[in-house]
RNA sequence: GGGAGUUUAGCUCAGCUGGUUCAGAGCAUCUGCCUUACAAGCAGAGGGUCACUGGUUCGAACCCAGUAACUCCCA
């Protein structure tokens, strides 16, 4: 292995990856082991690698590569969502520019089209997770508009559909006019729009005797297009103003059709004009208004949003364009009071970004109701844990309002809803159109197999997507198959909060109800990737970094690195380049620490000198150990990360290989150095290249096979290495080179103040007021601080520059006069900071309801930080003496 | 309108049961260094009204109430 100066991850990452795929590394079949098993949330199939994907991924793989490390069977099964709108949406569209229209075309040519789209673009964002690293077992790809996973979506539909779960209901739906389609109410995104009100005159009809009354009313509306829909004018009962209008009728502009004047406490006085419009085909409330009313339903508007012969005029205009002409046309005949601008929330079609239009139509629907409650139970018993907890509430709230589930879409690009219509109007579900037929026979005689037809709806993409963690094991095609009972339930689930309803809780119900167990254990809900400013990461801001583009400039680890560094569970991430930056600086000085010891050449002559460093830092690895086998139980990657970079650049690198390396030799190609030195340091980076192999995979696995490390099987590879097990931490040790670091950084300090040249050496003398030997750290120092041997005296020593740790005394003589005015002044500095903090811990000890109420530990603490103030006192006081300040 | 969350150094965040020597990291900043592993580096330093106001307590960044700003969810 040649050395360069700076780690090159363009050599090693295509290296790597395919030797782990080469091996198998990623691939798990069941056996004694204990499993860890992860599913990917499968990205949309024709989808690119983004900012979340990255985070997510980066996540999962490290919790994957650490359970391989410790032991367990892991697996992590990959894959892709067909995503019904998105896919389709984007099939149109490359139609489209073809000059085909989807109207064209038959179902099964459109579908055809479809999949020639899903093999062409349909691997993509598979063969982008691996540049990350990802260790998926590849092998077990699966993709929710398979065979195997569609027949899992039929038979659970008919099962539900038996069970009285699934009905089919007329229903005020979202509906998307521009993909032509149901969407549910999670796919509605909600913004604040300008829009105007208009207020329109209706006029009353009255008879001829009272005319005592304005002949007109006026509403305010903000869709004056759909006037023409109006079954009722709705008032308040309690409203003076109108007393005069209960039981009238009044015509609509333009149309001139008679409705009702109807009273309901729904309608608020003070908004508008107290008068309100009601209009049950084109909105929820109104509908439900109507319902009671039992006024008609009348749905002026076509499917793609245009007006339909029932609105009279304006028919076949887009309902924006008649907006704007009912306006000019109301206002001509005089109907149009005035129009207001005003605010308010307007839903969006996620896909399509259209105005969602509230529609009345014929759906399939899921009772929720009752898969909620065990579901709910999960995560309230704590069988289920969401991290960070505080999605617990949320989910509650959601779980116990739930409403039943559309899960009809006016799509082709899924699965069919397994229903057949009679001529007659009814249905039977059934698998098969054979099926279907037997069943058709017993309600209608003489049915002929031909008569019956195929509802033309797919199911919505959920509902394929909340089978994943069973149907990636087959577990419906096989419910008692191998893998689904060793691998099911999962272990964790990593996923974005945004879809914890949608996917996360319908997981839980499927799994609840198909399996009588939970899907996961942990669910990890990461943050949103959003940019230095807090902007949400998307195409059309253009804010987002090119995923792959980051992993050539910084390499696969150094992203990796990034995106945890930025990441606390459950907060947004404001992700920012200079991360990913610190990541590669990173790997670039493991990279360098391992050259140096790469450079060293063991002589045996040399007896060791090192025994105290490498019982140091042998502790100092195993306390680390600790910390982050701690973080990673609490999740807290970021963390876990950051223990380990400390370990590795503070620990490792500043203190330890310093400690240790060989003073530098003139005209020597390898540094010598004692065998015992050396097989300690060598064992300790193997140590260091596991636990940093979840983080960085790529660096350490390359590291790992240099004969360094001695010669290598074949399968000895880094990720499949067992993690060290903690040992022995000495603690007195730990402490102890805590105060020499303090005493070296004190000196270099004074090199700094004075300008002294680290190169030359210093002198140093202790007064050693506490038991710390110093002998036994006097190499570590005096290579560390550049001085001589310790000098140990039992006096303070004039012309020298003093320092005080813990309450040791250490002076470094010097050739320059020491000014006795600035040494008091440190003096009298310390010692006022001492007295005011002796005397804060005083009156502590002096508050009798302190002593009383305090826990004896508590009390025991103060005791010695007033014991080991005063003994510092004693001596900055003789110190002053001395001087005679 | 209802609910949840956040607010700690220039930035991103820790701070776990209220109690270790005046609140900690990483990055950034400043100063000095191209010191034979690493300038993608080394050595050192500075930086805080813990959002605000009150309360509880011997003791509050932490508990309680209120206020403000921001974020998210639901309507």
């Amino acid at each position: 292995m040649s050395i360069s100066k700076t780690y090159l991850p363009q050599e090693t990452e295509e290296k790597w990856y395919s030797y782990w795929l080469k091996h198998d590394f990623f691939k798990s079949v069941p056996d004694e082991r204990e499993p860890y098993t992860v599913v990917i949330p499968p990205p949309n199939v024709t989808g690119v690698l983004h900012m979340g994907h990255m985070l997510n991924n980066t996540i999962q793989d490290v919790l994957v590569r650490r359970a391989r490390m410790k032991g367990k069977n892991a697996c992590w099964v990959p894959g892709t969502d067909h995503a019904s709108i998105a896919t389709e949406a984007k099939v149109v569209a490359m139609l489209k520019e073809r000059g085909i229209s989807k109207k064209d075309l038959t179902r099964e040519e459109f579908l055809a089209y479809a999949w020639e789209w899903k093999e062409k673009y349909g691997g993509i964002i598979l063969d982008q997770l691996k540049k990350l690293g990802a260790s998926c077992d590849w092998d077990r790809t699966r993709f929710t508009l398979e065979d195997d996973l569609s027949e899992a979506v039929i038979d659970t539909f008919i099962h539900l559909y038996k069970k009285g779960l699934i009905y089919r209901g007329v229903r005020m739906v979202n509906w998307d006019p521009q993909g032509k389609t149901a969407v549910s109410d999670e796919e509605v995104i909600r913004k604040e729009v300008n829009q105007k009100l208009y207020y329109i005159r209706y006029k009353v009809v009255s008879s001829e005797s009272e005319v005592s009354s304005p002949d007109y009313l006026t509403i305010a509306t903000t869709r004056p297009e759909t006037i023409m829909a109006d079954a009722a004018i709705c008032i308040n009962p309690n409203d003076e103003r109108y007393f005069y209008l209960h039981g009238k009728k009044v015509l609509i502009p333009l149309i001139n059709r008679e409705i009702p004047v109807i009273l309901d406490e729904y309608v608020t006085m003070d908004f508008g004009t107290g008068c309100l419009k009601v209009t049950p085909a084109h909105d929820l409330n109104d509908y439900e208004l109507g319902q009671k009313h039992n006024l008609p339903v009348i749905d002026i508007l076509n499917d793609d949003g245009t007006l339909n012969e029932k609105a009279q005029i304006l028919v076949g205009e887009d309902r924006f364009a008649a907006r704007k002409k009912i306006a000019a046309l109301l206002e001509a005949d005089g109907y149009l009071d005035k129009i207001e601008d005003y605010k308010s929330q307007i839903g969006f079609s996620e896909r399509t970004d259209a105005v969602i239009e509230p529609k009345l139509s014929m759906q399939w629907f899921c009772k929720m109701t009752e898969m909620a409650q065990p579901a709910l139970d999960y995560v309230l018993k704590g069988e289920i844990k969401l991290i960070p907890d505080k999605f617990t509430n949320t989910y509650r709230y959601w779980m116990e309002n739930v409403k039943d589930w559309c899960i009809s879409r006016q799509l082709w690009w899924g699965q069919r809803i397994p229903a057949w219509y009679l001529p007659n109007g009814q249905f039977v579900i059934a698998k098969s159109k054979e099926e279907a037929f037997e069943e058709a026979k017993t309600k209608s005689h003489g049915i002929s197999i031909d008569e019956l037809v195929q509802e033309e709806d797919v199911v919505d993409t959920w509902f394929s997507a909340w089978l994943w963690p069973i149907s990636v094991f087959d577990g419906f095609k096989d419910p008692n198959n191998a893998d689904i009972n060793y691998y099911y339930p999962t272990n964790d689930l990593v996923t974005a909060p945004e879809i914890l309803f949608f996917w996360v809780a319908r997981m839980i119900m499927a799994g609840h109800e198909f399996r009588g167990e939970a899907p996961f254990k942990n669910v990890y809900l990461t943050g949103i990737v959003r940019d230095k400013l807090g902007r949400k990461m998307s195409k059309s801001l253009g804010n987002s970094p090119d995923p792959l583009a980051l992993i050539e400039k910084f390499g696969a680890d150094g992203v990796r690195v990034g995106m945890l560094l930025c990441s606390p569970a459950g907060n947004d991430l404001m992700f920012d380049e200079s991360y990913c930056e610190q990541g590669r600086n990173f790997a670039n000085k493991i990279w360098n620490a391992f050259k140096l010891v790469k450079g060293w050449e063991v002589d045996e002559k040399l007896e060791s000198a090192n025994a105290v460093a490498i019982e140091w830092f042998e502790s100092r690895f195993n306390q680390a150990l600790t910390e982050i086998e701690g973080n990673f139980t609490q999740f807290r990657l970021s963390e876990a990360l950051m223990s380990t970079y400390k370990l590795v650049w503070d620990d490792f690198c500043a203190w330890y290989l310093e400690m240790v390396k060989p003073a530098y030799q003139q005209d020597v190609e390898k540094q010598a150095i004692d065998s015992e030195t050396y097989s300690a340091t060598v064992r300790f980076f193997e140590n260091i290249l596991k636990i940093l192999h979840p983080f960085m995979p790529f660096i350490t696995e390359e590291l790992w096979h240099d004969d360094l490390f001695g010669a290598r099987q074949e399968l000895d590879c880094c990720i499949v290495a067992q993690l060290p097990k903690g040992g022995q931490i000495n603690t007195r040790l730990l402490d102890e080179v805590e105060i020499v670091k303090q005493i070296i950084t004190q000196v270099r300090n004074i090199r700094n103040a004075k300008q002294i040249s680290p190169k030359e050496k210093l002198g140093l003398s202790v007064k050693a007021n506490s038991q710390v030997d110093y002998k036994g750290y006097e190499l570590i120092i005096t290579k560390l601080a550049n001085t001589n041997a310790l000098d140990f005296v039992s006096d303070k020593l004039a012309q020298a520059a003093g320092f005080m740790v813990s309450t040791d005394e250490f002076y470094v003589p010097l050739e320059e006069k020491i000014d006795p005015v600035e040494e008091c002044a440190r003096l009298q500095k310390e010692k006022d900071y001492l007295t005011g903090f002796l005397k804060a811990v005083n009156s502590k000890l002096g508050n009798e309801r302190f002593m009383a109420n305090a826990k004896p530990e508590i009390i025991e603490v103060e005791l010695k930080k007033k014991a080991d103030a005063e003994a510092k006192l004693n001596i900055i006081e003789e110190g002053l003496t001395a001087l005679a300040c």
